[in-house]
DNA sequence: AATCATTTCCAAAGCGCTTTGAATGACTTT
DNA sequence: AAAGTCATTCAAAGCGCTTTGGAAATGATT
């Protein structure tokens, strides 16, 4: 079925059936209805490639993941934040296309998308400082919403954020206020943006508070349960182990309640543990209260977000930037209590 | 920059340029090189729309990942399969289309990607035994792989699926073989289709074994960290507690393991524990040694699979089914051990 | 009754590509 | 030298839609 076997249908012209499916003001209410019904019936949709080539907007958004090629990880937050943003483009009828690439040909990939018009605009993942996929999409002139920021980029662009560096300070802070005075830091991988900033409000906090942080303490690696354990295991195995730990992710906290419980330590009694949580679905910290102490942060919201940010701005035909900085709710959980004396 | 430009420059006509690209013979090696070069030096790509447009090919593939309205869980193991699926796709200049949606509203998502001609084939994730959108999909007469099966399904189509039956018999008659006789289940929900057959398989071996299951030993709910620990909590405090554990995901595992920590249990010595392992890139079963002995079978590489699979029916335009059955590797870990005296 | 403005509809062009069918020229064959 | 092959190239139609620029019909105005 398609437009004009409709009109045929209908005794109308391809014309008319196309500007009543679409709402257009120069057709009587009475055709419209009459058109509209039709178009049910013979359940009939635009074809989308066609329509796309004649309106000159493809309604997709595309997705570009990319796969490290050293380390095959995929990054656990993106389904949550995939789904969250899919909800929005399927609300607006936008299709989502997804690319996964080894991260060396990411370039190419969005050269091609550009080029090849298949999507609208674009959502970034994971920018790492000085990121050149920035450059890149302005150059290209294609929209685009970045999830995180790129540290040391210039260049104003459009993004929604967590308050990475204020989160992981309020968490230190709260600390410190409990009385703890040794606080190590299990972070990702300083490339990524959002380690760094987090790393600065952990170290903001020591210096509010005239504590030197202990280079051993911290630790930043692949984000798995695995390293959240070793990392965990060498910082209590030391000399002044710390007495409580602020943890970047969920599954890494898995290994460094591991590590603790191994260590016959008490969490929440004889140590102390803030993890970040991203609110991931199949991940949920505990059923009714937490398990752990946590600056909460959905990262299917911000899936949300950054997908009604792009939407807003190809609608809007605007370039200015648009930026939204969520911030974290810091809930209390059973991880944490006073430094044991 | 788009073909009849690109003809302009060569002083060609579009046909021969679009032959060229294309590698159809009737054109000369010495203009089909100065095409080619040509088109990189302009950056040249076919527009999508257009092509698929004139072709009838729409080169996408659909995946289309219903959210439940009552848990808005997302399947964890989703990220990767996609990671895997999209590296063949890629691989093929094929797009990933993904519609997140409802799941009361896969219905009219299916139809409507069909009407709109948007994808060439669409991968069906997560069946239920019984799973309407088979016989939906096969009278919309577009291509479908399902990663799974669907039991009780009479008619025949296209799969790929991990042995799941064969998998827990095979583990349970391990633990049967170390010497225990109790043995609990921690399995998905039961209308999952690999859930039941896990379950099946189960059963079967007690019954080879002449050994009755107990009903208190098998639970299946969400699979969550947080359910891992209630199911074995609870099962640890009856009166004659199990010996071993099948657990049915990794995350649900961590949860057991915590639930056998906290009762100052060590897992290995005083409980057994085998859990089924999707090799998940962002929870590795520990680094070197296994942390569980488990069933593995890669969720990526079964992406991959599927994806191949679709790609190879659709351009085979051969109607008859394709079934991969994947077997998995019972992989030694720490977790288990004959049963204490 | 003639003119004009409105409403309602339509023919045709165009989006960027592929593909059919035909044309051109070079080269053999007789 | 005429006819037949073959290798190259191209003009034009078509994929399914939107949209421009009328045209026809209706009603209002004089």
């Amino acid at each position: 079925m398609n437009l004009k076997k409709l009109s045929e249908i209908l005794g109308l012209s391809p014309t008319t059936v196309s500007r009543a499916l679409n709402n257009y003001p120069e057709v009587s209410e009475a055709t419209r209805e009459r058109v509209k019904a039709a178009a049910i019936a013979h359940s009939y949709r635009a074809n989308t490639k066609a329509k796309s080539l004649a309106t000159g907007r493809s309604m997709a958004i595309g997705h570009v993941i990319p796969i490290s090629t050293r380390h095959e990880i995929v990054n656990p937050i993106f389904a949550d934040f995939i789904a969250g943003a899919g909800e929005i483009y399927s609300r607006n009828q936008h299709d989502m296309l997804l690319s996964v690439v080894p991260d060396v040909d990411e370039d190419r990939t969005y050269r091609e998308l550009a080029a090849k018009a298949s999507v609208d605009g674009v959502i970034v993942h994971g920018p790492r400082p000085n990121d050149p996929r920035i450059p890149l999409l302005q150059s290209l002139n294609i929209p685009f919403v970045v999830h995180g920021r790129a540290s040391d980029e210039d260049t104003d662009y459009s993004w929604v954020d967590v308050n990475n560096r204020r989160s992981f300070e309020r968490a230190a802070n709260f600390l410190f206020d409990l009385g703890h005075r040794r606080l190590a830091l299990i972070n990702g991988q300083e490339f990524m943006d959002f380690a760094r900033r987090r790393k600065e409000g952990f170290l903001a906090a020591h210096a509010a508070r005239g504590v030197a942080p202990a280079s051993a303490l911290m630790a930043s690696d692949e984000m798995t349960e695995n390293f959240g354990v070793k990392a965990t295991q060498a910082m209590l195995a030391q000399p002044h182990p710390p007495t409580a730990f602020i943890v970047s992710s969920m599954i890494m906290a898995i290994g460094v309640r591991r590590a603790i419980s191994d260590a016959r330590l008490q969490m929440g009694r004889d140590i102390s543990v803030i993890i970040h949580d991203d609110a991931l679905s199949y991940l949920p910290n505990g059923a009714d209260i937490p398990i752990f102490t946590a600056t909460k942060s959905s990262v299917h919201e911000a899936g949300k977000l950054c997908a009604q940010m792009l939407l807003d701005i190809i609608d809007a035909g605007d370039k200015t930037p648009r930026h939204t900085l969520l911030e974290t709710d810091l809930t209390l959980g059973e991880s944490t209590g006073p430094v044991p004396k």
